[in-house]
DNA sequence: AGAACAGTTGAACAGATGTGCAAGTGTTCT
DNA sequence: AGAACACTTGCACATCTGTTCAACTGTTCT
C-alpha cells in the first residue's frame, strides 16, 4: 500500500503550507465533472456555437458535419453537467448555454492557453548547472 | 460516412446564429486540453494545496498518502499544462501554481457547480404533456 | 392512423488515460 | 567515490470515454 514514506523534508522548509485542503470533496467531484465535460474540443466547438445562441442538434450537426447521434451524445454529456439547457420547440429541441458563467470559464482557459505555448514542457527552470543538450 | 441530413430547420427558425465559429482550432486545443488536466480530482486536490503554498513532490505525496511516483505523474500532466511550475531548492524540487490565474478557472468551475446539484440532468423541462411514470 | 422528421438511447469497439512497480537520473552527505 | 535521498520515467494493466450503428420515442403533417 503505497503509503508516502515520511521524508526529512518538512513543510517548513519551504512555507508554513500543506495543512489539509480547504475543499470538500464533493465540489471537487463537481469540479472535476465540469472540467471533464469541457476537456474535448468537439464539446468546446458546439458550446463556441451556442455562444452565439440557441441551436437546435440538427444545426449543430450540420454546423459540425456530424450525425445527429453524436452531437446529441455529445449535448448529453454537456447537460448531465448543466453547461447546457434544452427546450422542445415543435420538432425540434433548441439547446443553449445554461448561463453566461461558462463563457468565463472557457474563455479564462482560452487566455491562460494564449499566455504560455504549453505543450512538451520543455525549458523552464534556471537551469542552476545549465548542463549540456538534453537528448530527448 | 456520417454526413448531416440537411433538416427542414433553418437557422433562421431560431434565431440568426450558427455562422462559423469565432474561435481558432489551436486555441481549443489548448483549451481542451488544459481542462483535461484539470477533470481529475487528484489533481484538483493538488492544486488546492499548491494554493496554499509551494511544496516538494514528498509533501504532497504525504499529505495525498500517495507514493513520490504517483504524485510525480500527476504533477507531470499539470505541468504539461503550464499549470504549475518548478523549480529546484537543492535535494527537492518546489512545485508551484504558474500563476493564480489558474484558481480563477477552478472557483468559476466550483462556483457553477455549487449553483446547479448537476449530475444525471433529470427534471428541467417544463414537460408539455407531463406523461406518466417513465419505466427506466 | 400512418409516414416522415427530430432526437435519444443502448451496445460494441477502439483509443486514451490513471495507477503502480521497477529501474534510472540528479543532489547532497560522509 | 559511494551511499542515501528525492524524483522522474518506462511499462503493463485495468478502466474510462468517444464514436458509430441500430433501434426506439416523441412530434407534426396528410
Amino acid at each position: 500500500m503505497a503509503r508516502a514514506t515520511k521524508p526529512d523534508c518538512k513543510p517548513a522548509d519551504h512555507r508554513g503550507a500543506a495543512r489539509h485542503l480547504p475543499v470538500n470533496p464533493e465540489a471537487m467531484d463537481r469540479a472535476a465533472a465540469i472540467f471533464r465535460a469541457l476537456s474535448e474540443v468537439p464539446r468546446l466547438r458546439i458550446l463556441a456555437l451556442l455562444s452565439q445562441g440557441p441551436s437546435c442538434v440538427s444545426e449543430l450537426a450540420a454546423a459540425e458535419g456530424e450525425d445527429l447521434s453524436t452531437i446529441s451524445q455529445r449535448l448529453r454529456v454537456l447537460r448531465a453537467e448543466r453547461l447546457v439547457k434544452r427546450q422542445r420547440a415543435g420538432k425540434h429541441i433548441n439547446y443553449s448555454l445554461a448561463d453566461q458563467h461558462i463563457l468565463d470559464l472557457v474563455f479564462n482557459a482560452l487566455a491562460h492557453a494564449s499566455e504560455a505555448p504549453a505543450a512538451a514542457a520543455a525549458a523552464s527552470e534556471p537551469s542552476p548547472s545549465a548542463k549540456k543538450g538534453k537528448s530527448r
